[in-house]
DNA sequence: TCCCAGGATCAAG
DNA sequence: CTTGATCATGGG
């Protein structure tokens, strides 16, 4: 990816010191968040492009400093006859980077609750990531399934390139943007896979695309409705199950309450709160909703993070991980 | 070669 | 209502 352009861009600072608590950038851009592909790192920032309002931007996000005391600069371009105001921007960027979520009172409120609590130093400052496109976040979170994030990361970044737009910048740089149901609807499941190599999630991701172009789903509605009643409607969806449908709804739609639960929640939570039995999944889930309520995401999240990260560190944690 | 990756589906018991 | 095989595909 090549540097923004000076010329053709502009900047200015999102924050400093303090967004509703601290924030670590890295952390929270690197975690495998099911949202959107994650952002490209270049040097020292994160670059990513997104429609707002109907403007095409490409921005680039950078951490100075530490998790408390920092600036946030922001360095953006958009196409020559479009244009976006910085408050639009401020307020985009602090949708999908979760700067509205304090963190002090997710701290304070479970600085007792002792598993959690011990994350909260070595994660400190990691944010739940919003998407801003429904479709897309579907679609990543059905690519998720039984595969590495690095690898649902590159299947999405191939969809970009085979099926979707492509933007120029005026800093000489382009951009494929997330194909729209209509460009994949047309397709056969075959086309896919060989374009992408998604395998079977070709065909769940076919038919969620010609069910929302024929108009047989409307994923707005379909969020603008209570959690259980999206849950359940998200089930009947071929290839979308419990962790695809909490997936979404966490990081696409922004219901705070849900909580997917992976191989890695699963065999956490066993560990931590259920003595080593095998609970499953389905019970998992409802358990972290009635314990962490509006914060049972963050409480996923968290838990999640910090034993993948110990899994990348210095021991490999195969099987039964102990990460506590 | 087998196992795993931020799982879901289907058939059998 | 549970359990187990199967599903594509690339990397360890």
């Amino acid at each position: 990816m090549p540097e923004l352009n000076p010329s053709h861009s502009r900047e200015f600072i999102l924050a400093e010191d303090d967004v509703n608590g601290p924030l670590n950038l890295e952390e929270t851009i690197s975690s495998a968040q099911t949202t959107e592909p994650e952002w490209i790192r270049n040097e020292q920032s994160y670059v990513d492009v997104e429609k707002i309002n109907d403007t095409y931007v490409k921005y680039s996000v950078k951490q100075n400093g530490s998790s408390d005391h920092f600036t946030i600069l922001v360095e953006y371009v958009t196409p020559p006859s479009m244009s976006i105001s910085q408050t639009d921007l401020k307020q985009h960027l602090e949708k999908v980077l979760g700067l509205g979520d304090d963190l002090r009172v997710f701290y304070e409120t479970f600085s007792a609750d002792k598993p959690l609590s011990l994350t909260f130093g070595p994660v400190r400052g990691l944010r739940l990531m919003r998407g801003t496109n429904l479709y897309e976040s579907l679609i990543c979170s059905i690519l998720s399934q039984n595969n590495s994030a690095k690898r649902w990361n590159g299947i999405a970044r191939l969809l970009m390139k085979q099926y979707g737009r492509k933007i120029r910048f005026p800093d000489g740089s382009s951009w494929f943007l997330f194909p729209r149901p209509k460009d994949i609807a047309g397709l056969t499941p075959r086309e896919l896979q060989k374009a992408t190599s998604m395998g079977y999630r070709a065909k769940s991701v076919i038919t969620v695309s010609r069910m929302i172009q024929n108009k047989e789903l409307d994923l707005e509605s379909l969020v603008n409705s209570s959690y259980e009643n999206a849950f359940e409607n998200l089930l009947h969806l071929y290839g979308v199950g419990p962790k695809v449908a909490d997936c979404f709804l966490l990081y696409g739609a922004g219901q705070p309450r849900a909580a997917p639960v992976d191989v890695w929640i699963h065999r956490i939570a066993n560990g931590l709160y259920f003595k080593g039995r095998k609970m499953p999944r389905p019970a998992i889930a409802s358990f972290l909703r009635d314990r962490f309520g509006c914060w049972a995401g963050y409480a996923q999240l968290y838990l999640f993070h910090y034993a993948r990260r110990r899994k990348f560190g210095t021991a490999k944690l195969p099987r039964h991980v102990s990460a506590f």
